[in-house]
RNA sequence: GGCGCGGUACCCAAGUGGUAAGGGAGAGGUCUGCAAAACCUUUAUGCGCCGGUUCGAUCCCGGCCCGCGCCUCCA
């Protein structure tokens, strides 16, 4: 450790520092030279199963030496990028630098990514607080796989997010907005020509999401000009202003936006249903939430015809049949909307 | 005790030395057979608290309060 000044030069954990502040319950060891000193080599006891033999005797790697010598041998001297958990930076990553620095004097890394850890409810996750939760409990408490993806996302790596349920749900609510919006420029027949405004638009709004991602992958703030032009795009539509060449520059914002965030196509229900599968197969069923197996029991096929009978109740002005197969559907969380270019559909 | 990060509207959350993005939720309105969707209006003279620097601070500096992580037995 004495022989690398540069030690702490990442988590600010200088051996001054270290020494000015240490814990109480430290034990000296009387093999290392300094107490900050770490072991590249250990000695391995009888029951050890990988082992290998050294000029010290029989033993096997040190956690940090094992990164060191891995991202030489594939990533050479110096690379590009190193991620990890916060928890990690010291003294792991710390470690790490002071190992292979020492032997190539190169920098290992040329840019550190240390992701802050979530809080759930405000508190630490951990089994003893209770709030604990695995992506297959959110799966079947009802909640979409994008949903979770989006809520995690939402928030740039290196801060910290505090995730809740009601957090989820408003992601769920938001990715529905973008995938109404997105079905709309799909299914809607446009004429042909472009509208300058929403071409600017679209524009101004691709700049504005490289930008943002470029500073950091700041995600937070690559969502405010998605939804900027979303309403800009839903005006221009509703006014008759947007044009087929309007369509795929839009298209091609959501494009990129989506190759981040991925959650535009609704592929909700294959993870739902390996949750479910899983559920199953465990005995777990009586943790699935009522309302999603309510949803899960009505095929594509069934709701096209339910959805069909209503435009024939209604044709015929026969209203109250209309709302009911509509309220019926409700129930199993499935939503229709009329528009002017026919009736759509969507799972809740 | 040491090192580091954060505290922004009802909730989540960007952000900048020059007067607060975006999302969700609520309220009112337009449209609709009614809804849904969409759009419009609306919700922080205010950015944890107290000082300081500055023509001007949420943004800089100092102190305090609160929250989170790490502090080298394991990976």
């Amino acid at each position: 450790m004495t022989s690398f000044p540069n030690y702490g030069k990442l988590s600010g954990n200088t051996l001054e520092a270290l020494r000015a502040g240490h814990r109480q319950d430290v034990e000296i060891d009387p093999n290392k030279r300094n107490p900050a000193d770490f072991a590249l080599w250990k000695k391995a006891g009888p029951n050890r199963a990988l082992k290998w033999p050294s000029p010290w005797g029989e033993g096997f790697p040190g956690w940090h030496i094992e990164c060191s010598a891995m991202s030489m041998e594939y990533l050479g001297d110096s690379f590009d990028l190193h991620a990890g958990g916060e928890d990690l930076m010291f003294p792991h990553h710390e470690n790490e630098i002071a190992q292979s620095e020492s032997v190539t004097h190169k920098p290992l890394a040329r840019h550190w990514m240390h992701v802050r850890f979530l809080l759930v409810d405000g508190r630490k996750m951990s089994k003893s607080e209770g709030n604990f939760y695995t992506l297959r409990d959110l799966l079947l408490k009802g909640y979409k796989a994008s949903a979770i993806r989006l809520a995690l996302i939402s928030v740039p790596y290196r801060h910290q997010l505090n995730f809740t349920f009601d957090g989820l749900t408003e992601a769920t609510n938001a990715i529905e907005r973008l995938r109404t919006f997105y079905r709309r420029l799909t299914t809607t027949a446009f004429a042909e020509g472009t509208n300058p405004a929403m071409q600017a638009a679209a524009e101004k709004a691709q700049a504005e999401y490289m930008e943002a991602l470029a500073n950091d992958l700041n995600t937070a703030e690559a969502r405010a000009p998605i939804f900027d032009l979303l309403r800009a795009s839903n005006t221009a539509i509703d006014q008759g202003q947007f044009f087929a060449g309007d369509r795929d520059a839009v298209l091609g914002v959501l494009d990129s936006f989506d190759v981040v965030f991925d959650v535009l196509e609704d592929r909700d229900a294959s993870a739902t249903e390996r949750a479910l599968a899983w559920a199953e197969k465990e005995g777990r069923m009586a943790d699935v939430a009522p309302e999603l197996l309510a949803r899960q029991g009505l095929s594509d096929e069934a709701i096209d015809a339910l959805v069909a009978e209503r435009t024939r109740a209604k044709k015929m002005r026969n209203f109250a049949r209309a709302d009911q197969i509509r309220n019926e559907l409700a129930e199993k969380g499935v939503v229709i909307e009329d528009s002017k270019d026919g009736v759509r559909w969507k799972r809740k």
